[in-house]
Formats: structure tokens, sequence, C-alpha cells
DNA sequence: GTGGTCTAGACCACA
DNA sequence: GTGGTCTAGACCACA
């Protein structure tokens, strides 16, 4: 379900972090069902549970799950977390913008690319 | 014309190596003029020279600089380099697409950002 | 009559035990009326039998409540306990008004938000 | 300048970032100025260098301090972080008003503290 | 068993 | 030297 990039340069608790939020937008998982124990997950992913609890930590302060002690993780109603989610790909999407029109990269080249992953038709 | 932010999470020597490739791109500095000597650029910014060093070699690396023993650095002609910043800025939009896919981010917010930097006509 | 929440931070016999000390202050339950045993309660919350008996020793400890043997818990004469709350609760307060003359929260702000909640006249 | 108390029921990192919090409220730590690093702060009160880290962090996730790799932390411009921690004051205040109107207890009793703490006069 | 905090100590990127 | 990440392992509160 979970697999780590240890080449990749992010940390490993932000991959983590990144990997349930996608699930949890995709509907993997839903409401209220519960967040593999952070000792499980640790020991398969073969990590410290230190690290587990880091990320866990950071979907909680985002509003992804909710932990209850002694009971374990579950996951939020996402809606907030989401639209705080949005925003940020829109901060990311205007910094690239303003490096397109700094490199002089065509408009055209730009829409292509939106078409290839989105289609031409549809919304 | 080089100004540092501290606050910002990029490490300095890429904030150099980013501003002087903005510089080069815009035509402000041309071909074979010359760089700021290393030292003189670390007085004049306040920090060690091993990190302006740093920014040269990678400059040097990605072929937007020459160096000359003796002489100093220089701009080189800087097609290629350009080329490879391009190739760059699209990887990084790819990804930028792929987390709009799961997002459920609609086409039509990223074609009206991307009017709202280009403009609605032209290229 | 008592709705748990799991995603609040404070642990689940604490929410039990604040939830009767306000049934009780309210008069819902009166001196000397049963309260509802252990065993059955865990079982209409679906929570473990050990978690409410820990909230009852909490509420004996603090003289809500009191447990005859082979009988069950009752509600006791509830000045003491009472006022032992108002105590924790000025307690409370205070440690508030110090972190607002930190914070420097004009006066009139918090005597606005009192009046919001008390109204303007009266006691 | 920094006491840790171990009979408080705070963690240690909460205490840390609390009384932070409070010099830079008070102009004790003037923006831009360095906080201690990780290392030596952690000597001087004799615990963990993580311990630290994760104080500083929680510093910087709310804006207080800003961190620079290879050089330090510091200080940073305060009033957003201030704002929000107002927020959180009126929050805590609305709860223990809410507690006080079950608790029965005197609005008068109430806007005596306040006095006592700010003074009969001004604002 | 489950999450939360903390210590001791290592290694990395950066200045 | 400075912050950032991670491991290994301990102990606590709670269910």
């Amino acid at each position: 379900m979970i697999i780590l990039d240890y080449k990749d340069r992010r940390p490993i608790y932000e991959q983590i972090t990144e990997k349930f939020q996608e699930l949890i937008i995709k509907g993997a998982l839903k409401e209220d069902s519960p967040m593999p124990s952070v000792r499980s997950l640790a020991v398969e992913l073969s990590i410290n549970p230190n690290t587990i609890q880091r990320a866990y930590n950071e979907l909680e302060r985002e509003g992804w799950i909710y932990s209850v002690r002694g009971k374990g993780s579950f996951v939020s109603e996402n809606t907030k977390a989401l639209d705080l989610k949005k925003d940020e790909w829109f901060e990311d999407f205007e910094l690239l913008l303003q490096k397109a029109l700094v490199l002089d990269i065509p408009k055209k080249e730009i829409t292509d690319k939106v078409m290839m992953y989105y289609g031409e038709g549809g919304i």
C-alpha cells in the first residue's frame, strides 16, 4: 500500500503523509475508518515508530486524521484539509507560471500539456 | 542586484544560482561578460566565500558560466543551459498536473490561471 | 444522555465525569438517586467497563457520588463538590487573565464577552 | 531565562514554546535577533536536543521564528503569530464562560476578578 | 495494545 | 557550528 523511496530527497515522514493524503482524497480511506497503528506500520515499512508518529502528527495537525489515545488514529472528515491542499497547489502553480514567463515558455506549450493530462473536451 | 532572503527555505547558494540564471536569461548578463569575483560578491552580500564558490560551481556545472584560471568567471553561451532549465520546468509542471488530477482540480481553473499570467490572446 | 466525542482531545473517562457533574449541577440527577451501573453504561456507550469505573472513581473521590457495596453508586449531596468545582473554575480563570495581560488584550474586549454570555443587566 | 517545571503536566517542549512566545510578545526577543542554538539550549537546560528541536519546529510552524540551516534560528516579525495566539485565547475564554453559566457563577464575581487584574479604570 | 513524550546518539546539508 | 532527519529504545496515560 505504501512504498518508500529512499532515493527521494524528501524525508520519509513527508512521503508517508503525502501518501495517506492521496489515499484519503481518492476515498480509499473513508471517514472514521482506522489508520494502521503506529507500531504496526513501523514494522511493515521497517522504519522507526517515531518517524510514523511524526507523519501522523502532521496529518492530525492538518486535519486529515484524529488520534484517540489508547484506541488508535482515525480518518477525519477531510473537506477542510483538502481545501488547504488545493490552496497550496495554486500557490505552487503560480510560482511555476512566474518562472515560465521568465523562461519565455510559450503559452501554447503550457496549454497543450494541460490538454495531454485532462483531454481536449470536458471540464 | 542580488538580495538574499534568509527566511526563504531554500539554501543561500541556491538563491544565488537562481538569481544569476535569471539575470542571464533576461540578458542582463551577456555572453562572455565577467561575473563578479567570488570574494567581492561575498563581501557585498556579507556571506561566506565558500557559499559563493558553491553557487558558481553549480552554475558552471550546468553550463551557465565558465571559469578561466587566474582571470575569473564569465557568462557562457546560454542556449544549452536554458534548454536544460526549460526541461526541468516541464518536469515540475508534469508533477504538478499529476497532483491536480489527484486533487480533482477542474481544467478550467488551470487554464484560467494561465490566461491571467499570459493574457487571453497571443502565444 | 451521554454522547462521547472521540475527536475530543480529552480522555473518555474525563468526558464522562464532566458530563455527570453537569447533570448533577443542573439537577437532572438528584441527591441519592442511583447512577447507572458500570456494566449497563459500558454497554450503552460501547466502551470498556474499566473506563466507566475510572470515571466513577473520580466522581467519588471528588464527592459527587457515593457507592454502596452490593447496591451501586448514588448521587451525593453536592454542595462540597460544587464548591470545589467553582474553585477550580476560578483558578483556570486567573491563569487565563494572566495570559490576557501578557497578550495585552484590552479589558473592554473581555468584559464585552462576559456581557455577551450573561446579558447587560442583572447579576 | 527559561525554567522547566517537571511537575507540570504539560510536555517540556510545550513549556519551552510558551516561554519563548512570552519573551517575544514582551519584546525581550526582538525581530531577527538570534535564538539560542538548539544544542546550546539543550546543554543549558540539561535536556535532549530533540526536545528543543521539536519546540523550535512548533515555533517556526506558528510563525514566531524562522530557521536558517547552517546559521541558526531567528525571531520573525510576530504580528500574525500573535493574532493567532489571541484568537486561541478567546476560544479558551468562551469555553470557560460556558462552564461559568453551567456552574451558575454570578456575573459580578467574574467582572470583579477582571477588575482585580486590570484595575477599575482605564482600558 | 495504542498513541505521546523523551533520551541518547548518529549522520546529513549547509554556512 | 547550525538546523534537520532518523534510529533504537524507554516510560507514561489510556482503553
